[in-house]
DNA sequence: TCAATATCGTCAGACGTCTCACCATAGCGC
DNA sequence: GCGCTATGGTGAGACGTCTGACGATATTGA
């Protein structure tokens, strides 16, 4: 028979699958970033929410976990480990007890520097393959079908617009 | 430099992040496929490992692991799981007692079938914003990239042979 | 005012995923 | 034959992720 495994040369209906291949993208993207900023010891999820609280300080942890397209489980769940590790703090809001309102500490803001560089490697890193012209291409793709997502997708995003401006942004008179 | 945030920059680095977005992706595609399949309660990585034991019976757990891009502990733990639901069958193969070779039952290949078109349908559903022309370049961009980190991946893919592929698949280090 | 509803947050359970450590078996070289 | 190394497989621990259930607090409407 086959003692010693043969090589593969099948025709896999699988490896023509979106899903497939994205979720090696993903796999691949995450292996990246972990590998420029192995020293740091921080996950790209962590990263994403320490990079949207300095944007967004003092937002509570529902609306982080809007922006990021996360469920509330796993943001509190991310969100208190980053407080374990005193890069966040959560202060229970006096005016609606409910909430807990995040921001930065000296520390978070301080790692959070250090991770630009590595970050920009990383994504550097990923697109390598890819010449200048069709990373645009893919990025916008990628975009187009993520944005497709927001309105039914079970988590969707919220709108992030407006720039420039301590305020505005959410519907808050 | 300490580059004290004054806060000049757009609003969310994040959003333009690839790692982010194909993030957003792979969660879209799962939630896809299990609202597709939602009847037959599979998840993706295990109608994966089901497809692939069509089309290479007798596979033991680390080739398999290998094909999917997966690392041995997943690919045992979901191997076991569908076992237990007796889709799967695990023989510890007589010539040499660590290999455990894999084939699917009865069972599990009538589930396949019955998958075929629920896959089918997500498929099409995830790829629905995109017009066939982009689907075409977002598929070979998408397949690039991570062709292009099978050799360098903690867990590259094995090889293999495309039916019919444009052009891509250096399979030459 | 008080009850119904909505919202913030947490917890438990499930699955996927990776790394590291370990066991059992094979193969190889001396 | 014996040890060394390679390989198939498992287990523990960690993190991310989702769903569903539940408690606490707000808001709203009759």
């Amino acid at each position: 028979m086959s003692p010693t495994h043969p090589v593969p040369r099948p025709p896999l209906s699988l490896y023509g699958r979106p899903g497939f291949m994205i979720r090696r993208a993903h796999q691949i993207a995450v292996s990246v970033f972990m590998h420029e900023t192995a020293e740091h010891g921080v996950t790209p999820t962590q990263f994403g929410i320490l990079d949207l609280l300095r944007h967004r300080p003092g937002i509570d942890q529902i609306t982080l976990a809007r922006l990021l397209g996360l469920d509330r489980s796993t943001t509190g769940m991310v969100v208190k480990t980053l407080e374990t590790a005193h890069l966040v703090v959560r202060i229970t809001d006096a005016s609606d007890k409910r909430r807990r309102t995040l921001g930065l500490t000296p520390e978070g803001l301080l790692l959070l520097d250090r991770l630009q560089t590595p970050a920009a490697q990383a994504v550097e890193a990923l697109l390598r393959p890819l010449s200048p012209r069709e990373r645009t291409t893919f990025l916008r793709l990628l975009g187009k079908l993520t944005a497709a997502f927001n309105a039914t997708a079970r988590v969707p995003l919220l709108a992030v617009a407006d720039p420039n401006g301590a305020d505005a942004a959410p519907p808050d008179p």
